[in-house]
DNA sequence: GAAAAAGCTTGTCCTATGTCAACGTTTTCA
DNA sequence: TGAAAACGTTGACATAGGACAAGCTTTTTC
């Protein structure tokens, strides 16, 4: 249950196995459904998922209807409405399991709690942010001022599975182009 | 010379005078012309600049000499490449004054000494990371899926000072549309 | 302070991509 | 397992906005 935490952890930070067991014992399993959602539009996020088995995906929905995606959290993979959790406003966006998942949660109270309490936990937490911000600039980067095309070259470059693992439509709602953009250009290769 | 610095600083921690002044002790002042360059495309990024006066830009240049800028930090903000300051591989793009400037300037090997000597000033580069973060999420939700227009209208609200400060050519490259777009979008308001 | 450079605006034209709809396939779940 | 729903693909069509160029204005620089 605890052993992908356990490596997501050891492989960023010293962390003895004492610790070890300490921090993990903060994360509680949690069994969710395919299109469950954990966090709503106006909810204040309160908890942080590690994700064991499935996969997390954080988006948002216009006045217009047009939905974006922003993030996808696969095995292994830390996701939640960070912005929220960061200054506990309102998400407006939503964490979505979506497809059946195993997820470990740890509050936020308790989150914080091991990143002062724990010096090696707030590296990691720096690092989590460091990591967010600078693939954040990427995808700026990496998105403006590029067709769909490059935008597609660009995802199967830097994240190579996922367009596999993810459906056309929201693989199309994080590139920001249309399905039927996504799907025309895939059948060119 | 150190008002706005001490003042950004005090905003945002806990922070004696003594501190304080060791603190400032690290930044040296620089002077740079209008255009200036920094950091260069293939540089590693070793410096952090906080702006006294005047303005810097991140931007960059892809393969088909399109320009787009990620940042801006105006009097009173630090600005750097920052990607690459973390994680010192090279910048992928330049840090530039766009005006005449007058800036405060540390070197990575002091920041991060800071960092871990001055708890505070740990937290302080903490909320730089989280802000840098939320910004760069919001700005991702902010132009994904939005017309010309609709993006005008969110730097407008988002940052009202924005289109009175850069120039035009500047600012397009920060939306993502050309030049001659927001030319007309701004002259029918 | 004059010449040169850079920048802004606006017209014309053109293309990439969005929208909508139809159809076939896959997935879901009772 | 079978009906219904969701999804993916593809065609026809419409359009936002990019490219380019010309003319005008502002800024820079020596």
């Amino acid at each position: 249950m605890y052993e992908l935490l356990k490596k997501y952890i050891s492989n960023r930070a010293q962390i003895n196995d004492e610790q070890m067991d300490f921090i993990c014992s903060f994360f509680k399993p949690m069994q969710t459904k395919r299109n469950e959602i954990l966090v709503r539009y106006e909810e204040i996020c309160q908890q942080y998922y590690f994700v064991n088995k499935g996969c997390i995906r954080i988006f948002t929905i216009n006045k217009e209807g047009i939905e974006t995606s922003r993030f996808f959290a696969f095995e292994g993979g830390f996701g939640t409405a960070l912005p929220s959790f960061i200054d506990q406003q309102p998400a407006y966006e939503y964490v979505q399991t979506i497809e059946k998942s195993e997820l470990l949660v740890i509050s936020r109270t308790d989150f914080y709690y091991l990143v002062s309490a724990i010096p090696e936990f707030g590296l990691i937490y720096r690092a989590i942010l460091e990591l967010g911000f600078i693939t954040a600039q990427k995808r700026i980067y990496g998105f403006q001022g590029f067709d769909a095309l490059e935008k597609v070259k660009w995802i199967i470059e830097n994240q190579p599975h996922f367009l596999l693992r993810v459906s056309n439509q929201m693989a199309a709602s994080y590139l920001g182009i249309s399905p039927s953009t996504l799907s025309r250009i895939k059948s060119k290769l």
